[in-house]
DNA sequence: AAATTATGCATAATTTTCTTATGTATATAT
DNA sequence: ATATATACATAAGAAAATTATGCATAATTT
């Protein structure tokens, strides 16, 4: 993830959500539709997107399956049982994160 | 800052606002400030804080002013006028980030 | 036809940014 | 007396990125 770098932590319930929201992804994906749905605004690279899908995978929170694409290797990844349960908690967190952001930056708008 | 440390990056931004908003502020008010308004959300650490502070002073962002309340210090510290030019930036970053997630977290509602 | 860009994965070295632990000192509450 | 709150500071280590590099195929541009 780029962009002035501001954005360090959040990278793991991202990926997450967009696993929750769309199934099974493969990492280059991932990458294009982040890019997609933020404008442009953030990148994911893909020195910070592989090892946090590997140390996922580790953890037992995603299971991969690896597809040909023509020619060229596709890892999918998707959710395990457990990686749901752990999104459920992950997105609540992310909420709450995102709420006390609000607080700060528009005191007066946001709802509490 | 503390709470999974899902947070990395926002720290700077963060301060930044509270002392465009507030003015004038020293660190453990900023701290006691930020546990208030995300009702104990959000814990900076003073292992973050100040090293951050010094780091943003260092580049000519904030200065000081210290005090004594009754026996015991404190520093106070307040935006440059070149900090405050940088805070507009930082804070025009910032939302597009926080709107960012929104796009990922709320795919529906998010205003674009 | 050749060169560039896009697709797709991976990892190592380094940097940034935290947490945790520690230290000093005064004030207040139990 | 002891614990908690106020108030600063820094060092060691961990976490989570960036940057750079590498490999390989496909599509597009020149």
């Amino acid at each position: 993830m780029k962009k002035s770098s501001l954005y360090k932590g959040c990278l793991e319930p991202i990926l997450l959500r967009l696993l929750k929201d769309h199934g099974r992804m493969y990492g280059y994906q991932m990458t294009q539709l982040v890019k997609e749905i933020t404008k442009g605004e953030l990148s994911i690279t893909e020195g910070a997107l592989y090892p946090l899908l590997h140390k996922l995978e580790e953890q037992g929170i995603v299971e991969t399956e690896t597809e040909m694409n023509g020619n060229r290797m596709r890892k999918y990844y998707s959710l395990t049982k457990a990686g749901k349960k752990h999104t459920v908690n992950a997105m609540d967190e992310m909420k709450a994160f995102m709420q006390s952001l609000e607080f700060i930056v528009n005191p007066k708008t946001a709802i509490g």
